[in-house]
DNA sequence: TAATAATTTGACAGCGCTGTCATAACTCGA
DNA sequence: TCGAGTTATGACAGCGCTGTCAAATTATTA
């Protein structure tokens, strides 16, 4: 049926091994004889079968993405990248959510990602928050002796990761409103769980701490990175009387910070005449909310990228590397001077 | 290093096969040995090697979702859906997301997908929509041989799908509105490309007419289901004189709907109570933009699973089987009653 | 030109599993 | 108790490829 090495083989006049080094870009195969390799294997419409090269080098040739993160844009920004990556040099992705509440006990889920990477044995596996700082998943993954890369990650396991500079996006877009004369500002926190959530909070906090501010502690509220959490927080950050209201207020992600905007809006609050409002992440929510929001950019496609590309690297040359990318400030509408 | 099943056999006083046996659920073994061998495999932590068995069986244990489909939130719900459905016979879902325009030309996308699936060799393929629809692909497909199951497609080749009666939903929600006592209803039609968009603009003329209301060509405007394109139409839409304007507007998908909304908002309409506004997909967005949009909900996730399922099903059973699955309209807070 | 080195090629085993088919071990009824 | 029928088990080849290592060919040098 479908063409195999030795039809090529035999078909060409070389043996299976020469066809073979052709398929892998091996040195020491005569220039003519790769083409004409080539040309006859094109001919039987002839590509190499996965399972059994698979078989013969224990390489599966398939990189994991194993997530357990409810935001569909970033999962598929992250997802998109490494897959780019993956193609550059013919691998495949394959996804593994890991819904830790949904397969009931948290041990369960360790044994779900056992039992996947046991059978699948991929060469590596790109961890996303907030999985990437899930201890027992990593321990996993060592003992199965499988490389991973985690996204954005906090703690510092031996592992290598891409990542950006929340503390340091979070200080600038603090020091933006700053600069746009607001003082009364409030944070609403991420989810507990997410490296991100202190990350943003320390670089808001420094930025407040450097122009000699105080924060209320009414003014930190713990959200969750939903939308709901958000709406929650903005109703008890904005219920407060014009004086004693902040005038503006830092969601550590855009869901949240889109929720401010609808609450303000629902309270009869001007966006950002009233109150303004920063979020964090620039996902696609960010621009189809109106006013358009004010944000930080991350690099999240970029990081699925590097992160598949650095579990891509042969190995036997330069060390794992960790790698921070750059973010960047969307100034858009949510924010206004205050005079 | 890791056991084989080699090992297994060994240490159980078993044969291989007797090992494989157990491990495929076969009949034809004793319960006291089955039992013996699934403690001895468990004890050396043996699982299966998926590259092995592919090569033995010339399956893959793969399902592939290609797709292209710039919305994250509906890929990640036909993703997990399928998923799902794979873990239930432990298989897994590799991802090819095919953006034709990025690619280059068409006839390189058409390449991509046959270079893919050449070497994969997957057991089945999903395809959403736009690709579900796609000639070239579904050729490809034909001629390896790899059996295919296409999400909301239009036409019918013979190939099975799972949809939803995307025509009778439009119709539905365009009669609500009608029952509500609207009479002027515009219509934004989606990207040209997907099948639903004739459908659902066949369900919407099909509840006017019935109604006996004649449609302006002035209020069928095309989009593209982009918040953008949804944006411009509400512009040309809401810029008529009161009297002109109509009173309700029926956008294809969410994020077109959503873009009406906020159009109207910055150009001082009320929602709902000057112009109403129905979605279609409820995506995420329609619980977050504000007021809540009424849409129509689609079974996405079901749809992912559903397919996945009928992919794995043992083709020597019954025959393929295309399904219709159930909508749901969701009334929320965008439409109101004309009196 | 012969000897040596470098390059190119191929034979063959084996990766871990399952399909086929033969054999062994049981049932059970007469 | 003996075979016929049934169930349980195993030997072995081979899926399509690559690693190893030896052989053949070509290039280089003295």
């Amino acid at each position: 049926m479908k063409a195999t090495i030795t039809d090529v083989a035999k078909r060409a006049g070389v043996s299976m091994k020469t066809v073979s080094r052709v398929f892998n870009n091996e040195p020491n195969v005569a220039e003519k004889t790769r083409a004409h390799v080539k040309a006859v294997a094109q001919e039987l419409r002839y590509s190499p079968n996965l399972a059994a090269r698979s078989l013969a080098t224990s390489k599966s040739y398939l990189l994991a993405l194993i997530y357990d993160n409810p935001s569909p844009s970033y999962i598929s920004r992250i997802q998109r990248g490494a897959i780019d990556a993956c193609r550059e040099v013919g691998y495949h992705l394959v996804v593994e959510p890991m819904y830790l509440t949904d397969a009931g006990s948290y041990a369960e889920t360790v044994r779900l990602v056992r039992t996947v990477l046991d059978r699948l044995r991929v060469d590596g596996v790109i961890l996303t928050p907030p999985l990437s700082d899930n201890d027992a998943v990593l321990e996993v993954l060592e003992e199965l002796n499988i490389k991973c890369v985690r996204v954005a990650p906090s703690n510092d396991s031996a592992q290598p990761f891409v990542s950006m500079d929340d503390v340091n996006a979070a200080y600038q877009i603090t020091q933006y409103l700053l600069e746009q004369g607001h003082k009364d500002i409030a944070f609403i926190r991420g989810h507990i769980d997410h490296a991100a959530t202190h990350q943003r909070h320390v670089g808001f906090m420094r930025a407040m701490a450097e122009a000699d501010l105080e924060v209320l502690d009414d003014f930190i509220v713990q959200g969750d990175f939903s939308f709901e959490s958000g709406a929650a927080a903005a109703r008890q950050l904005l219920a407060r009387s014009n004086s004693q209201r902040p005038t503006a207020i830092f969601a550590s992600n855009d869901d949240m910070a889109a929720a401010v905007i609808s609450v303000a809006g629902q309270m009869g609050l001007d966006v950002p005449g009233e109150v303004s409002v920063c979020g964090f992440d620039d996902t696609p929510l960010a621009r189809v909310v109106w006013p358009a929001l004010t944000t930080v950019r991350q690099p999240i496609y970029k990081m699925g990228y590097r992160a598949a590309k650095e579990l891509l690297r042969h190995s036997d040359e330069t060390p794992a590397k960790s790698q921070l990318l750059d973010f960047e400030i969307k100034r858009r509408n949510t924010v206004s001077k205050i005079t």
